[in-house]
DNA sequence: CTGAAAGCGCTTACAG
DNA sequence: CTGAAAGCGCTTACAG
């Protein structure tokens, strides 16, 4: 695709007027006569001019920075999970620093409701120019969709997408694509003739939209793709406790004569291993999700066999970049995202890992 | 990482000097009183001031424009896997189109190393800016990077690495590694009962370098990581034929009562599951490489079980912008790049193909 | 309703 | 050896 090389100055040209005329018709702001009007925009038509975003953010550079505010939860600590979507915010806003960007943190209190609500109206009250956030409560995040759209905001959710009454934009994971993947690479290691367990690992949130979605995909890829009836698939909804243990749960189904296939829906796929090998379990499988350290470590000593990354930088910083895109350009092609459904070994880790050697998230 | 927000002006006014100076004395131009250069360097040091590229660009990308040279195997047709990288190039220019840059596309014969030779000599003659092509001849690789080195012209190798007489820069997946993850996936599905075959399918320019370190990545697998001495691990190295066909030297490794693990060190996998089929061998897994069209149906339909992905668009999107990132800001950190070790199964293919839903390569 | 001028941060002739 | 001016493509006051 050739870019025209023509400029502003090229239409004022053409359509015999001035390049404030043009810039006037190109940005659509008002006192232009209609006939003038009409004028220019067919000459920017036939043209097929591109305005040059390089040149018009060098200008607003200074004056009219892209306030970008980005309200995730609290991390209890450094190795927390949301650190890793701001990691990748902040890399965006790095590449983009000489385009006039900047970007506001903002955290709200996962186990309460009210503490998302209150720094939603913090932000709008302080006209940021787009906002990137969870959509974990439901009836929040409806309202913030019915007020960013009064403002004209845009909104981009991360991690988990959910029905709302209006629009949004999305940048996740496919979480039944997600557990159909996880469903063949255990199915690939156990076999037809195996005992299976879906393992919900839960939190005080309880069971989220992400752990359903994996669970659901993970059933379906069995129902999908094969035929045989011996497979036996269980379910067990355990709450993350001190004294974690679902040994008890787990002995029930059992079949010592079966290799026996473990689909955590979470990051705390770490917590099985240990559990396993204490109770002299060994013929078990496990596939979990996400880099943690726990997670990473058990992998490369193969007490895990895969992990699903859902790069968690690269949605923060797709993000940043789609908003920028839709700004500049009024192009929205990229605040609605479907990441990659990642698979992760011992061997190609190293890839996928904040320090490792790619380039890439 | 805060960026400072001074610029050449503010530089100019804490050295006493006047920006034209600055300049001269940022971009190592002649004609700069030591005295003077030594107050200015210190200022650009103290402040840590980082120069806005795209400021720089904007005034060059009429007159100077980043030329690069890309010479890749002429392909056979549309489908052919050198328009991958070629696809990659074209959106990394395309993104860049308002600083300035250009690509020249140049093709030489696979077979016939006199073509390479002599399209490099019309390259290095046109003053381009830097040159993207891969390392398949040695010699010739060699003779390249010598004259490349004269000219100052920096040089990037895609899809293989190899050992030269000059530092070179590489953008590849590290295909021993590739080998080892391929080891794991085969093994996971065959366990350790299993027979497994390395097949080279092999065209007239004989085995590869990429061939030779996935074969020894996946052996080192099962070397390092499987402790049990009943692992039959064998090679067959057949040409690529009108009627290909290695059953007959299948046949001899062939064990009926074990599954048979198959590892293909190329795009040719596709072959395999008619032969396989045709002669009614069932028990047989695939790993191969590459998302072709076959492959994909072939994946899609279970026949092959996993595919590893080199992302060949990526590695010529990477390319450019490494070249750029050096050219622009004398970073060099973007011009040798380990590709990831892609893992595709059916159930994420989707995201990994051209035309679907993923934004990156 | 329209145009001419100044400026974003840098680079490039040109003048001294 | 150094400075002042013009310009890259666009946007923004300001003048008419």
């Amino acid at each position: 695709m050739q870019r025209s090389n023509l400029g502003i100055k090229d239409l004022a040209k053409l359509a015999d007027v001035s390049i404030g005329t043009v810039d006037r018709v190109l940005n659509n702001r008002s006192g232009v006569a209609d006939s003038t009007k009409e004028r220019v925009l067919r000459i920017i038509k036939e043209t097929g001019y591109k305005k040059n975003v390089v040149a018009s953010r060098l200008k607003l550079a200074k004056n009219k920075v892209i306030k970008i505010a980005i309200l995730v939860p609290s991390a209890k600590n450094e190795l927390s999970y949301w650190n890793l979507p701001l990691q990748g915010v902040d890399s965006a806003v790095d590449e983009l620093s000489e385009m006039g960007i900047s970007i506001d943190y903002f955290y709200f209190d996962l186990l309460n409701h009210q503490t998302f609500s209150d720094q939603i109206d913090k932000i709008l009250k302080e006209e940021f120019d787009a906002l990137i956030t969870v959509p974990f409560f439901e009836f929040e995040s409806n309202r913030l969709l019915g007020k960013a759209k009064e403002l004209n905001i845009p909104v981009v959710f991360l991690d988990t997408e959910r029905d709302l009454l209006f629009p949004g934009n999305f940048i996740r994971q496919n979480s039944f694509n997600a557990g159909m993947v996880a469903g063949r690479l255990l199915h690939g290691l156990i076999g037809d003739q195996g005992t299976y367990v879906v393992v919900n690992i839960l939190n005080d949130r309880g069971k989220q939209i992400n752990n359903f979605q994996r669970e659901s995909g993970f059933r379906s890829y069995f129902e999908d793709c094969v035929e045989e009836e011996h497979i036996k698939l269980h379910t067990i909804n355990h709450p993350l406790e001190d004294q974690f243990d679902l040994v008890p749960e787990l002995k029930d189904l059992l079949d010592p004569n079966q290799q026996l296939g473990i689909f955590v829906t979470n990051a705390r796929s770490f917590l099985l291993p240990d559990i396993l090998a204490s109770n002299h379990i060994s013929n078990a499988r496990i596939v979990g999700f996400d880099l943690n350290d726990k997670n990473i470590s058990y992998l490369k000593n193969g007490s895990i066999d895969f992990l699903i990354n859902q790069k968690p930088q690269f949605q923060g910083y797709a993000a940043v970049k789609g908003i920028y895109k839709y700004l500049t350009e009024e192009d929205m092609s990229q605040l609605n995202i479907d990441i990659p459904v990642e698979i992760v070994i011992k061997e190609n880790v190293e890839y996928y890992t904040p320090f490792g050697r790619g380039v890439e998230f």
